[in-house]
DNA sequence: TGGTGCGGGTCAAAGGTCGG
DNA sequence: GCCGACCTTTGACCCGCACC
């Protein structure tokens, strides 16, 4: 059963060299040469040295396209037999074993045809494993599967749809921003008011957020209103040097580079880079328990902070009931100190990059009421 | 040991830092010298090369030709990296982006080379124009710092050596803590304190942390040491159900499982989660966009808070004072509503993600100053 | 002066594609 | 599901310049 049927494992295999060079005593080459030498003799083909021109198959005799796999063949046999390699195909000869392979008939028997690959000296070495595809087919998002309407691409888009006019002040430039209006506190009010509006507009164009309980979208909203109002102030002013610019078409003054707090601000933010890009290495390294994992530990952080906040706030009241001892230290590192202004700062200078020490004094700021006050990084 | 520290009353943060700096000297350092020596030789190294020869591919583990666009790399990546900047091809992972490559399977998926390719330091600056050679500077591509002893595996180092004594709490079960001390206020004030000196001693082990300026030093540490104390009771009482205890061994009853301000927590939960991991990978698949961007957004969220936190406070003053109008969708929606409670909420239940929706009513919250109270994720 | 490191380039021979 | 004409990618090898 088995000398019928050929497999490339087989005919590179120990057994099938055994049995066709029982005679011979020299090296493994001379093995191989005189091998091809028989096989070249009767068919013309040339896989080898002895014919230099070998612009024809030494398999079929079609039109070879370079060397394949050892031997030089044509697409079509270099193609079949990698396909027979890679597959680890067993073919079976309905005749003798000895059926003509040419360009004609070359389909007829596999058998055959792969035994006059390896004759003709391709080596199954040469196969490679696959490969990655080249086709790489790129909008990944807005696969309906996954990802029900929250892709970073429809997420965008429902604020495009929020805003029904295009934010006309996107081509206000710093030189014609100089005559507007600066801003009182109730032109903030009355911006905040317009804004406030957009988002709940902007929410109600994400299909997920409109499926929650009504409780939720409002807490929701109200949680964050906020962080958007902020962001999208930012967003907008991002092009601008030295104002903020309100959507009322009101500016803020930026007094800004103030760089308070930090002497090294850029030393430490590039420390505080490689710690992070250290972590996401170190989580992606281990094959971490599913995806998704840095991210959800980076977005600890912000309720870490909201409920320290809450913490020093109920030291501090209970400081000033008299009812807590708190010593030096404690007041010194954690309700920021006695007159110490706290570690407030700006480190980003213009940059875009988040800053690196938040202001924890915020609940002891000082005030100015009337002409709204420009806060540090904002 | 503590008293000769804190007996000066007027010790401020900086004298405190500066003098207990002195003590480090000759004991610790020893330490940390053969631990890192340590370290380097085991997965510190991890960032770039895993063998310090580098005369292997950082990328594929190939024998390498030399350093190419910054990384040592045989000539496969080398030339892949040139040709995938050339071109700016975008390719896709068709798995989970965390293919092994290696010398075998290095081309079964090109996102992940390529990926691997800037995770060993290759920079896309690096490659020049086709047939055109930018400025024949060579300008050096010298790795800043890399990684200097900011590995994941290293900062969890010093937090072992910091706490000399492994946390004999570890072991304490919910059982044996039913007669433990509740703690009073003044319990919890001396915990903070001793974590306090913990905490520093922990800073001190990372050298990076120690070649800042002191001033700097003393920020960082005050702008977080809340955070740091939390976390850590956070962690102490990961095994316990109903409790949190502290450092000295007393205990604060937990009463989670509020839920409060949310219907659906873990919905709202999971559509977090879808978001995050579409924002990863949105920008993931933006391959020479630089590493590291996802976290550094993700990182904007606290500041973010903060300064919102900040815009609130003044805002709420203005409207104390009577200068700013201050209408009720405003009110409603940024401000925490007329008698409303805000947001205040426990999402997570006794799960260790993190919650949803800040504690936004802080600054308003009702204190109870003696018996310290249990805020929700505490 | 010549060696070495690291940019650039080339092209045979791998690979993949996809209508028939 | 295989075939094979046709196209893409890979990587070993070479060149050239700047800097020891």
């Amino acid at each position: 059963m088995r000398s019928d049927v050929l497999a490339p494992s087989e005919l590179e295999g120990t057994d099938y060299l055994l049995s066709s060079t029982m005679r011979l005593e020299d090296s493994f080459l001379q093995i191989l040469d005189s091998d091809i030498q028989l096989e070249t003799s009767s068919s013309e083909a040339s896989a080898t040295s002895s014919t230099p021109l070998s612009q024809h198959c030494a398999i079929c005799g079609d039109r070879a396209t370079g060397k394949h796999y050892g031997a030089s063949s044509c697409d079509g046999c270099k193609g079949f037999f990698r396909r027979s390699v890679r597959k680890n195909h067993l073919y079976t000869c309905r005749f003798s074993r000895n059926c003509v392979v040419d360009k004609d008939k070359r389909n007829q028997c596999r058998y055959c045809r792969l035994r006059k690959c390896f004759k003709a000296g391709m080596k199954k070495e040469a196969v490679q494993n696959e490969r990655d595809r080249i086709n790489c087919r790129r909008p990944s998002y807005e696969e309906p599967t996954q990802a029900n309407g929250l892709s970073v691409v429809s997420l965008l888009n429902a604020e495009l749809l929020s805003r029904k006019v295009i934010d006309e002040t996107m081509n206000v430039s710093d030189a014609e921003i100089g005559n507007r209006k600066l801003a009182k506190i109730n032109d903030v009010c009355d911006s905040i008011k317009q804004q406030l509006l957009i988002l709940v507009e902007w929410a109600k164009y994400i299909p997920a957020f409109t499926e929650l309980h009504l409780d939720d979208q409002v807490a929701l909203l109200r949680a964050h209103a906020g962080e958007h109002l902020l962001l999208g102030c930012a967003r907008r002013s991002l092009h601008l040097k030295d104002v903020l610019l309100l959507s009322n078409n009101c500016i803020i003054a930026k007094h800004n580079i103030d760089a308070k707090g930090l002497s090294q601000p850029q030393k430490i933010k590039q420390l505080r880079y490689q710690v992070q890009i250290n972590l996401e290495d170190y989580i992606s390294d281990r094959q971490y328990e599913g995806r998704g994992r840095f991210g959800e530990l980076l977005l600890c952080l912000p309720p870490l902070q909201s409920i320290t906040w809450q913490m020093i706030e109920q030291i501090q009241f209970a400081k000033l009931f008299g009812v807590a001892h708190v010593d030096s230290l404690l007041q010194e590192m954690l309700l920021g100190g006695a007159s110490a202004e706290g570690a407030t700062d700006e480190t980003t200078g213009g940059n875009s990059s988040p800053p690196l020490v938040p202001q924890l004094s915020a609940p002891h700021a000082m005030f100015e009421p009337a002409p709204f006050k420009q806060e540090p990084n904002m």
